[in-house]
DNA sequence: TATGAATGAGCCTTCATTCAT
DNA sequence: GATGAATGAAGGCTCATTCAT
């Protein structure tokens, strides 16, 4: 095999990677996980059921690398957040990165929402979820502290349920949900500090 | 059959009843809707399979029994909450009592929050589901409206999506997580406003 | 106990008895056998489940008793018709009084030709059936051989058949199949030989 | 996956198609529909039970197929009659056939006889039937005309309803009835238009 | 590498029958 | 006698997974 058709094969099989991930996202968030059939995914993704097994495991170990891929597309994007802000802007820029994503890949959030206290899932990934999350309350802390709030760690945990359950409420019901000023109002909130502390 | 056969059957009927209702509930909260089988349910509450189908058509009536039974409990309880107080006090009280209730129940909680966006049950249960969560809603703005707050429904909502937010952190992790200082931190909160509106 | 009470009971018994059978008849006639459960026949008679067990061993054995109770009422008429006709007129007899009691009683006639076949049946009520098919074709066999007609036996087995198969295509479509029409015809076979043997 | 192989595919599932087909044909013919489960069924064809509904979708559908697939073989011989004869002899045609097709498959047609009038087989295979029915009865009807009877539609009804009337009572103890006797009666009664229609 | 036929454990549900009351 | 709660075997069907080709 030239190395040329090695790199062929390689895309190729990525290709089919993603391609697979994708369709299963779309049909886990569709149906659920139990209710999501090997076969469905596989022919959905116009790909053979024997094939599928030779890119996952088995159906727990592409669901959990369906969860990965979308929690690691995501932190990309927190992660990435860091700039030369003042605290308030960042607290702001946190909190509307967040509505942002979910308004931009609501699919994957109203699973995650779904399916994130399943026993299995907890199991699977307590881990990812769990360095996820504190990274999001400890980059809430440390603004909030920098603001000079009180008890800036329980503060920040407040508000990230805040967050959390506003984006609960908005995937259940997408349409109906006045998520713009829901936003807009919890902004107002951080605002006062913004002459103190800029 | 004598009135008091008649009356024995009702309540040994009764006691099956709520026997299979609440190993029902155990179970699903423990391993999920899908991964708990009716036979399961049949063995842990030491009955046979068929005496289930007895009481409940199938698994999913069941299953909404389990839900209903739970919710109509916990609406007895938002709903018995009138009293003569301040808006301020009913703001606290719906905030504690919500707390109470998640502490005294929180199997029930982690079920809720763990199935309440699976399609079915938004099919089966959406219903009660919105009028459960509307009067909450409409009850937080009743009192904010009173106690002169702007956007009160706004409010509201925000509100609710944080004690919602709570809730779900916390059943995900009571052991671990300080429900105590939240919530004395969260109604501190709506203390300031005691004075201008008692 | 009095024998007044004794009478009253009886009777009481004989009329759910008979509820019963009817009832299951119907039934069984509308869902077939095995569609048709115990607990409907009960429900719809109006009596329980543990009471039907009481009148009959198990199912079959009510089964038995419904085929058997309609099979006595047909056999009576049929016993009954002796008279004092020539044979071209029994034979006419015969064949009238045949297609009289499908289109009274087309409900058993239905079952009967439905389920006469079936191995359980064959199993239960051969003889039975067997008695009655060859009352029927002696009876036959007799008549034609008065009339002098060859090979009596034969023509008798024959005119069974035809008569039979009727009645089959009538109770599959009794709507639409034209019995007078053809009821009149198979009788003017017959009636050539009514002046020679008179 | 080369032609070769698909071949190899198409002749597998062709084999194990018609296997599960005879067997279910077997036991159906055998005990009934309802008795006949899928599991004994998929043993008797040394088949797991899963591959089955591999090639149908629910038994319903296994009973339909079975049922057909004799039906049209029935059929092909039937249409394929037409030759060069007199009316006369179409019909002897017709009489033979139908009691050579019987005794060569009494399987089936026992089957048949059994559950034609199930309410189940009545939705399912309605119109088949009726199409069979309907071209045999024209058919006899059309030869019969030409003969000169009278009324020949409801003789061909009558004939029908004999032929199929014997055929009932030969699969019922296909042991003991003299078909051979019969049929050669029932032949010589379309003997005597012999001579004058030739 | 890719296919899809084949497996079999397990699921939900029904139903004839029994038996304590 | 009368009731209906209780049993459990059996049925139809699905589906993750394996493996010969």
């Amino acid at each position: 095999m030239t190395p040329r058709q090695r790199d062929a094969n390689q895309a190729r099989r990525e290709a089919s990677y993603n391609k697979i991930l994708n369709v299963a996202m779309a049909l886990f968030v569709q149906h659920g996980y139990d209710k999501t059939s090997v076969r469905m995914i596989a022919e959905t993704a116009n790909i053979s059921l024997g094939l599928l097994y030779n890119y996952f495991d088995n159906k727990e170990a592409l669901f959990k690398a369906v969860i990965l891929h979308s929690l690691s597309t995501i932190k990309g994007i927190y992660y990435g957040l860091e700039a030369m802000l003042s605290p308030v802007e960042k607290l702001e820029n946190l909190i509307t990165t967040s509505f942002k994503i979910v308004r931009q890949d609501p699919h994957f959030w109203r699973l995650f929402h779904r399916i994130r206290m399943q026993p299995m899932v907890m199991e699977l990934l307590e881990a990812e979820i769990a360095e996820f999350r504190d990274f999001i309350i400890n980059k809430l802390e440390e603004n909030l502290q920098q603001i000079g709030v009180d008890a800036p760690r329980t503060e920040a945990r407040i508000l990230f349920a805040t967050v959390d359950g506003i984006i609960g409420h908005y995937v259940y019901q997408p349409d109906i949900y006045p998520l713009d000023e829901i936003q807009a109002a919890l902004l107002k909130k951080y605002q006062y500090h913004k002459g103190e502390h800029q």
